[in-house]
DNA sequence: AGCACGCCGACT
DNA sequence: GTCGGCGTGCTC
C-alpha cells in the first residue's frame, strides 16, 4: 500500500525539536501510515513528531530506535507537509520551527476526551412523576445527540437527582460518548442580504472563481461601509456547498463577534473560533474537528493557517493591509503571503479584502496576476465623508491644547444634533515624553531604546517595547530635581482631558486596547457607543478597524502628520491607508459625515491624496516611487537582526558578516549596515541590523542561508533573518 | 530544547 | 583535592 510502513521498516520522523532536520526510527508494531503523529525516544525524552517519509538509511542501524507509538490523530496530509515545506524554504525558518506551528494542539498525545452523556432508553420507570415525564419529553424531543447531564436538568428544569433516578429502570441511559463533537452545519442555501447591482456583479465573480475548484487569487477592493463582508460571504456559501471548508482570516480579535452573528445571519450556525481567546478544550475540539471534516467555516487569526484542514477551498484574508498579519516575532512569516502560498497548494481560492490595499496587492492586481473587484459606492444611501485639513500654522491655540478652534466649532455643531464625534490620536497613555525641566532630560526605560509613556489611568510610566513599568516619580531619575518632570506631547488618555474641558456636557469615552483588560469587556464599550451612549469618542488605531457606528458624522484626526515622520518608506502607504480608514467611520447610516485632518503641512502630497481620495493616482505614484528605487515589491529585501546583551559582539559579529559577502555578492546583492536596528535595545538585548537588497529574481533565501551559514554565533547573540520585512530604512 | 561532558577558576 | 561555572556537542 502506498504511504504505508511496515512494522521494522525505516521511517524518517520530523519533530518541533530544534534539530534541524528529521531523524530515522523504525516503524512500531502494526507500522504506520506516511504522515502519521507519533511518538518518539529523543535522547531520554519522549517527543512529538510526523513521519515524514521513509528514512534515509544513513546512520549506524544497531543505534536506531523504535517508534513508541501512533497517537489518535489523523495523519497530516501530504499537502500539509508541501505547505509547511515550502513556507520553511520561504521564510527561512527550520522546518522543526515550522512543524511546530501546525502542532500548536493541546492534548495532541492525549486519548480522546470521553464524556457521560444521557439518551432515552427502552425501560419504563415504576412510578411516573411530573418531572419525570419532562425529563422524558426532553429527551424525546430533543435527544438525538445526548445531552450531559447538566444540560438536560436544565433543558427539563429539573435536579440532576431525577435523572439520576430515571437511570435505574433503563428509562434514560447513560453512555460514553467524545467530548469533540463537529460543530453545528452551516446551510449555504439560507437567502442571503438583498445584494447592490455592484455587489451582486462581485460576488457572482467570485463563486464562479470558488466553483472551478483551481487556486486563483482576487484583491475584494471597497470603501468602508460597501459591503464587503456580505459580498465574500457569498463565496464562503458557494464553497461549503461544494463541501470544502473556508477560513476567514481576520486581523484582530475584537472584529470576531460582529464577524460571528453576520456568519449566524446568513448561514444560521455560528462558525468556529481559533484565536489566542479560545480555550484549551475548544481548541482541541476545533483541531481535530478541522482535520475529519466536523468544522466548515473557520474564523481566525493568522495562525489558523497552520490547521490540519481537510479540504480547504477558500482562505478570505479581510483588511488584507493590516499590518498584525505581519508576525514580528518568532516564526516571521506574513500570513497574507502564507494565505496566498498554502491556497496554491490546496487548489483554493483566495480573497484579499480592503478598502486600502497593500501596496503589494494593489501592483499585483494592477499587474494581472491577482483578479481584482471594486465595489465603488457604499451601501444603502452612505457616501464617504467630506474630506478637508484644518491648517495647523493659522490656527491660534495655545501650545499645550491640541483641538483647534476649527475642530472644536465642527464637534459643537454634532454636539447640538446629537449626533457623535470621534477624535482620532494613534497615541496610547497620557503623554508620550516626559521631560525634565531641571536638566531636559526625557525618561527612558532601563532595558530599552525607548522612552516611558505616561499612563495617567494605570498611574504609572510605561515601556511600550517591553511592557516594564513603574510608578510617575516625583523626582528626576537623572539629576534627582524635585518636582520638575513635565508630560510632553498629546496621548489618547490627555486629549480626553481635553475634551472634558471644552465640552462640559458631552458624555465622552475613550477608546484604547489597554484600558479594557479583556476583549469581552472591549466589545461591551463598543456596543454602548454604537447604541448611543457617547456623545464623543476618543480612540486610537483601535476605532479604524471596522467597528460600526452609525450615528457617527465627524472624525477629527488630531495629528494627521504623525505617520509621515520617520524614514519608513512605508510611511506614506500607512498614513493614507490609516486617514482613510478613519475617516470611513464618519456617516455610515443616513446622514452624511465629514472629516477633518490637523495638519502642519496641508500641502504634503499624501495629505493631498487622503483629502481628494484619489487612491488610483497615489498608489501609481507610489508603485513608481518603489520602482524607481528597486524597493519591493519590484525587488527583494531581508532585514538580518543581530541581538545580545554585549554591544561590542553585535557589531563584531555584524562588520565580520558585512566584510565577507561572497554568496550575495554571486547573486547581485547588495548589503547595507550594520547599524543599529529601529529599536536599538530591547529587553536589555542591543539590536544591529543589516539589510540586502535584491533583483526581484534572484534567489535570495538560499544566498541568506548560504552567506549566514558562515558565522558562528558566539554566547547570548541570536540571529534572525526576515524576508520581506514591513520597515526598511 | 534539554542534557551530558569537560575544561578552567575558587573554595573546604 | 573538588565543586561548579557554562561553552560544546549530541539526540535516530
Amino acid at each position: 500500500m502506498d504511504g504505508f510502513f511496515h512494522q521494522g521498516d525505516l521511517v524518517s520522523v520530523l519533530t518541533t525539536q530544534p534539530l534541524g532536520r528529521a531523524l530515522d526510527y523504525k516503524s512500531p508494531e502494526g507500522g504506520c501510515q506516511l504522515g502519521a503523529f507519533v511518538e518518539v525516544p529523543l535522547g531520554p525524552r519522549k517527543v512529538i513528531g510526523v513521519v515524514w517519509g521513509k528514512g534515509r538509511g544513513d546512520y549506524d542501524i544497531s543505534k536506531i530506535r523504535s517508534v513508541i507509538r501512533v497517537l489518535d490523530a489523523a495523519p497530516m496530509r501530504e499537502e500539509m507537509q508541501t505547505f509547511l515545506t515550502r513556507a520553511a524554504d520561504y521564510t527561512l525558518t527550520p522546518l522543526p520551527a515550522m512543524l511546530r506551528l501546525a502542532t500548536r494542539a493541546p492534548g495532541l498525545g492525549d486519548p480522546p476526551s470521553m464524556r457521560q452523556i444521557y439518551r432515552l432508553g427502552e425501560g419504563v420507570p415504576p412510578r411516573m412523576t411530573e418531572a419525570r415525564t419532562r425529563v422524558l419529553d426532553t429527551l424525546k424531543e430533543y435527544g438525538g445527540l445526548g445531552f450531559t447531564l447538566k444540560e438536560l436538568a436544565d433543558a427539563a428544569d429539573v435536579t440532576s437527582s431525577v435523572v439520576k433516578g430515571l437511570l435505574q429502570s433503563g428509562a434514560v441511559i447513560e453512555e460514553a460518548a467524545p467530548r469533540d463533537v463537529p460543530y453545528p452545519r452551516l446551510d449555504p442555501d439560507l437567502a442571503g442580504k438583498d445584494l447592490t447591482k455592484d455587489q451582486a456583479t462581485g460576488s457572482e465573480r467570485l463563486i464562479s472563481a470558488v466553483r472551478s475548484g483551481s487556486y486563483g487569487t482576487t484583491l475584494l477592493k471597497g470603501v468602508t461601509g460597501s459591503g464587503k463582508t456580505e459580498v465574500y460571504l457569498e463565496a464562503v456559501a458557494a464553497c461549503l456547498a461544494q463541501n470544502r471548508q473556508a477560513l476567514v482570516l481576520l486581523p484582530e480579535i475584537a472584529l470576531t463577534a460582529e464577524f460571528l452573528t453576520r456568519v449566524e445571519a446568513r448561514f444560521g450556525a455560528q462558525p468556529a473560533e481559533w484565536h489566542s481567546g479560545v480555550t484549551m478544550t475548544e481548541r482541541r475540539r476545533l483541531w481535530r474537528m478541522v482535520g475529519q471534516g466536523g468544522a466548515q467555516l473557520i474564523v481566525g487569526a493568522r495562525s489558523a493557517l497552520f490547521l490540519p484542514y481537510r479540504d480547504l477551498g477558500l482562505i478570505v484574508v479581510d483588511e488584507e493591509h493590516d499590518t498584525s498579519y505581519k508576525q514580528e516575532d518568532g516564526v516571521l512569516y506574513n500570513a497574507r503571503d502564507m494565505a496566498v502560498l498554502r491556497a496554491s497548494i490546496n487548489a483554493a481560492h483566495v480573497i484579499l479584502a480592503s478598502a486600502t490595499p497593500s501596496l503589494e496587492s494593489w501592483v499585483n492586481a494592477d499587474s494581472g496576476k491577482y483578479d481584482r473587484i471594486e465595489l465603488t459606492s457604499r451601501f444603502g444611501p452612505a457616501t464617504m465623508p467630506a474630506m478637508r485639513a484644518i491648517d495647523m500654522r493659522v490656527e491660534d491655540m495655545p501650545a499645550t491644547s491640541w483641538i483647534s478652534p476649527s475642530l472644536r466649532t465642527a464637534v459643537n455643531t454634532r454636539l447640538e444634533r446629537s449626533e457623535q464625534s470621534l477624535l482620532f490620536i494613534n497615541r496610547r497613555g497620557y503623554a508620550p515624553v516626559t521631560l525634565c525641566r531641571a536638566c531636559g532630560q526625557q525618561v527612558g526605560c532601563d532595558h530599552c531604546d525607548a522612552r516611558l509613556v505616561e499612563h495617567r489611568f494605570l498611574k504609572r510610566l510605561v515601556c511600550h517595547q517591553c511592557g516594564e513599568s513603574r510608578p510617575i516619580p516625583t523626582t528626576c531619575p537623572s539629576c534627582g530635581a524635585e518636582d520638575r518632570l513635565a508630560p510632553i506631547g498629546p496621548g489618547v488618555e490627555r486629549l480626553a482631558e481635553e475634551s472634558a474641558a471644552l465640552f462640559p456636557d458631552a458624555r465622552i469615552a475613550v477608546l484604547s486596547s489597554d484600558l479594557y483588560g479583556s476583549a469581552r469587556h472591549l466589545k461591551a464599550q463598543i456596543e454602548m457607543i454604537a447604541a448611543g451612549g457617547a456623545d464623543v469618542i476618543i480612540g486610537t488605531q483601535l476605532v479604524a478597524k471596522g467597528h460600526n457606528f452609525p450615528n457617527l458624522t465627524l472624525v477629527g484626526v488630531i495629528d494627521a502628520d504623525l505617520g509621515l515622520q520617520g524614514s519608513d518608506l512605508r510611511a506614506a502607504e500607512r498614513t493614507f491607508q490609516l486617514m482613510r480608514q478613519v475617516a470611513g467611520r464618519a456617516g455610515r447610516s443616513e446622514v452624511p459625515g465629514e472629516a477633518l485632518l490637523q495638519t502642519y503641512q496641508p500641502e504634503h502630497q499624501v495629505i493631498q491624496a487622503i483629502l481628494t481620495g484619489e487612491e488610483e493616482t497615489f498608489w501609481r505614484a507610489e508603485a513608481d516611487e518603489r520602482r524607481l528605487a528597486g524597493m519591493p515589491p519590484f525587488g527583494r529585501m531581508a532585514g538580518i537582526v543581530l541581538s545580545s546583551p554585549d554591544i561590542q559582539d553585535v557589531f563584531d559579529l555584524g562588520r565580520a558578516m558585512a566584510r565577507q559577502t561572497d554568496p550575495l555578492r554571486a547573486i547581485g546583492a547588495d548589503v547595507f549596515g550594520p547599524a543599529p536596528a529601529p529599536i536599538a535595545r530591547i529587553r536589555g538585548r542591543h539590536r544591529v541590523r543589516l539589510l540586502v537588497k535584491a533583483a526581484k529574481g534572484a534567489p535570495i533565501q538560499k544566498a541568506l542561508a548560504e552567506w549566514s551559514g558562515q558565522f558562528r554565533l558566539k554566547g547570548e547573540t541570536r540571529m534572525s533573518i526576515d524576508i520581506d520585512p514591513q520597515g526598511f530604512l
